[in-house]
DNA sequence: CCTGTTTTATGCGTAGAATCATACCTGAAG
DNA sequence: CTTCAGGTATGATTCTACGCATAAAACAGG
């Protein structure tokens, strides 16, 4: 989902440059912008105190990320972190607001989003409080596949380390290491010089 | 979030009866109508092949479900099931795709239900994803109070049996059992005849 | 008040994920 | 080619939630 960009900038909206490892809103905090990732990535986490991630999301180019406080007036539900040197656009949130009023048809796209927001977060879920650590893991990368996050469809790689599908799946990393390779071993995926393909 | 009733039966909405166990849709299969609960309540649920059950929310009296494939075209992502004898009134889509185009304000009391929705299960995922035991249902039961959802204010008082609390938490019986006996003795909620306070 | 059913309670052995330690690839930079 | 850092691999040990068994409350119905 991304808005086009010419529209935006005509209601106002500026691009940002960040850093790899710069915050750009934090969890928590009051939503002042609409943002759309117009290259790099970013990722979407929650931290516990031992300093343990939860990647909610792996935001990739032309995605629009932190929409939620946008429609339901809370408070950022996660951390968003550059992953790599990127460029937002951003718009603030009353002439995001009034783009929605005046274009029923982008209103109608983000509820689009929204609900397939819902749809992974039920999935995922599903995932954590039934499945073990391979299923878990295989509910995730289909997903992926099927959406084409974090994956390049040319060269069927998945392109996550397993740090981040740890982080993804509420596993730690030798767990997933392990897991992983039962699978390749089972056929389930190909693991190359560490690389996963699927 | 509910939509007038009148104004729904003049969309040509009618009411069902369903009985306590009775499925009124199942996971993977097509979204034909709107739901709104009038009376009674529905359990919204993921099963697994072993029988166990993820219930991802306990649907009380005043509240719609299983709107999200009305937005984004998709198969049920759970099965919604009868807890007890419960009157609904459903719309169908097409009606329903109509009054949000017809009724800016209801298109986005929907936008905001949907972004409360993702919001709650952000919340439960990192739980799942990070917490311990008592941490997971400390979250989860924090976010019913908050709610008002499946709790009476009144008397203070959980409306949830401990296997519900299991279910909606990714654990079992008996650790859902002995966790809040632990929290209970750390002075972090009341169980008396085992009916628990908060 | 008795009876049966549902829910809560508690003990105990086990499976398996977390944790810690260590070593090995792999690709990028000099 | 060598060095180095980030990622992957693997073994050994710990820890705790699970799974099963059994019992005791709590409650509804007759």
């Amino acid at each position: 989902m991304m808005i086009d960009i010419d529209l935006l900038l005509a209601c106002g909206a500026a691009y940002k440059k960040v850093s790899a490892g710069e915050v750009i809103f934090r969890e928590g905090s009051n939503c002042l912008f609409y943002y759309q990732l117009v290259s790099g990535s970013v990722r979407w986490i929650n931290v516990d105190d031992e300093g343990h991630e939860f990647i909610q999301t792996i935001i990739d180019e032309g995605e629009c990320f932190g929409e939620i406080p946008l429609f339901d007036e809370g408070p950022y539900a996660a951390t968003a972190i550059a992953e790599e040197d990127s460029v937002l656009i951003r718009l603030h949130r009353s002439s995001f607001n009034q783009l929605l009023k005046d274009s029923p048809d982008i209103h109608f796209a983000f509820s689009h989003l929204l609900a397939k927001r819902v749809r992974f977060k039920f999935l995922l879920l599903k995932a954590l409080a039934l499945n073990a650590p391979e299923a878990r893991i295989a509910t995730l990368i289909k997903y992926l596949k099927a959406e084409n996050k974090n994956f390049c469809p040319k060269c069927n790689q998945l392109k996550l380390t397993r740090q981040q599908i740890a982080d993804m799946t509420g596993l730690r990393v030798e767990t997933v290491i392990r897991a992983m390779r039962n699978m390749h071993d089972k056929g389930e995926l190909v693991i190359e010089k560490g690389k996963v393909y699927c």
